[in-house]
DNA sequence: CACTTATTTGTCTCATTGACAATAATACGG
DNA sequence: CCGTATTATTGTCAATGAGACAAATAAGTG
């Protein structure tokens, strides 16, 4: 921000050109993902016009001139979706701007990833696109045409999420607000694609990790199917809402020294 | 990307006008990071001009038009620092686009951090800009008056650089070619303002990380200056040159059912 | 009441961690 | 050459957490 500016740009600071500023679009996408069946899955949009007709994308649209980033994408995710804001736990985790990666113009676009626990099932009514829930599995194996970019944003995403999923409450933001530990558990087997033993999950959650479960005041039990049913929980009200908890790291400071 | 254009923009596709896209810019912000005296230090530019004269900025400098961000901040890295691109580890962590964050106008920023093990010492000479490194600790006590919303860059960049460190062996992006575990040691201790154990972090490094050092063929020792001299060390050659290696996660697939 | 299913608790073993002690390798000053 | 200071490296031991696996619990069903 400092002599580059004669550079590329002859205006300054407070005389700022708008015209002398190549025309860029900013855009937000979102990848917005929920457990269905057992499995991870991505809302994405088939589009229905040029270019990449056909092909499936990721919802989101323009950042408005007024709009924050994290403000459009809470928007769109609500338009697209339907969902509140609040309802969700929506991350930014990457920008991508290579200047051909939309053939029509530069686009910037800004990528965030959401985490719905309860996702109205696709409603591909309404216009020409038709939504969808797509298994991650199935993205990663290569199996669905992806717009522009979006193969790439798409496994960040996942990538992203899969690693949130290991060192935070995350977890709990694909769950009900009540929710049994073995909901918890799926998400994980959903998310990284394997299989946890029940018996450990159970202690580690509970006892051994950044989960800090309570029983909720009066719940209603649904009835299981079969087996014994599992006891509800929910994650204590005065814990980080995001449910992004910071890492643990060694403890003791420089300011003790060893010595 | 789909009918939420017609809402804000009267344009379509390939009739793309780009006259209908209000004038934002694109720049990179580097978060570029170093150990000095056995402390996390960053590059700031003491902005000489208003807005904020007289505060500290991050390093950066605009996309352009034929350029990608990640492009843009090894340039931006290079012209800045004189670090070629390849000696540094330079990485994405977040997009910053507040409608107000710069008062000329609509700025969006893509952040990146940079981890250079030997940075030239701050040349402030040059232009009427004055660079120079300052002390992660000074930074998060507020002692330093920081530009835009670079104060919330800054905490982001420090949190990133903290949280990678504990899953990947970046710490050794700090360090030059080759290096003892002490010099490692050092680093993790800089960065997260702590002290470990010497002992304890050198079986830890040696046989149970991410980390995979092997003795370098012919090395030159430095004499040190007291106690017995370290064994130099290099990371495996094959190994992912970025060092951002993935997180390890429990093992087995859904494919091999439990039941 | 047996039988089935799923949750929850228990047991045992092993790997990793952290605290702390002991040893090794060097420089330096007599 | 020898002791001392200093730093690197290796060892020891106890505590903790993870994973494999078994047992007990709490339902529903015929």
């Amino acid at each position: 921000m400092c002599e580059n500016i004669f550079v590329t740009f002859p205006e300054r600071p407070s005389g700022y050109d708008p015209r002398a500023f190549p025309p860029v679009a900013v855009t937000v996408d979102i990848a917005v993902m929920t457990i269905r069946s057992d499995d991870l899955q991505m809302l994405l949009i088939e589009r229905g016009e040029e270019p990449f007709r056909g092909s499936w994308a990721l919802p989101g649209g323009f950042v408005r001139p007024d709009e924050d980033p994290a403000g459009a994408a809470a928007r769109e995710l609500a338009e697209e979706t339907g969902v509140r804001p609040e309802a969700a736990h929506l991350e930014q985790f990457g920008c991508y701007g290579d200047p051909r990666r939309d053939p029509r113009m530069r686009v910037i676009t800004i990528a965030y990833w959401a985490a719905c626990p309860e996702l109205p099932t696709p409603l591909s009514g309404g216009d020409a696109a038709s939504a969808d829930l797509i298994p991650v599995s199935k993205l990663e194996r290569g199996g669905v045409p992806l717009a522009f970019d979006h193969a790439k944003i798409v496994r960040d995403a996942v990538e992203c999420v899969r690693a949130k999923l290991e060192t935070t409450a995350l977890a709990a933001r694909f769950c009900p607000r009540e929710f049994t530990i073995t909901d918890l558990r799926r998400v994980y087997e959903a998310v990284w694609n394997t299989t946890l033993d029940a018996g450990n999950f159970q202690r580690k959650i509970r006892y051994n990790s950044v989960f800090q479960l309570v029983r909720p005041r009066r719940s209603e039990q649904e009835t299981p199917l079969r087996g014994r049913p599992a006891s509800l929980w929910t994650v204590r009200s005065d814990v980080d809402p995001t449910l992004d908890t910071p890492f643990r790291r060694p403890r003791g400071t420089a300011d003790s020294p060893s010595a």
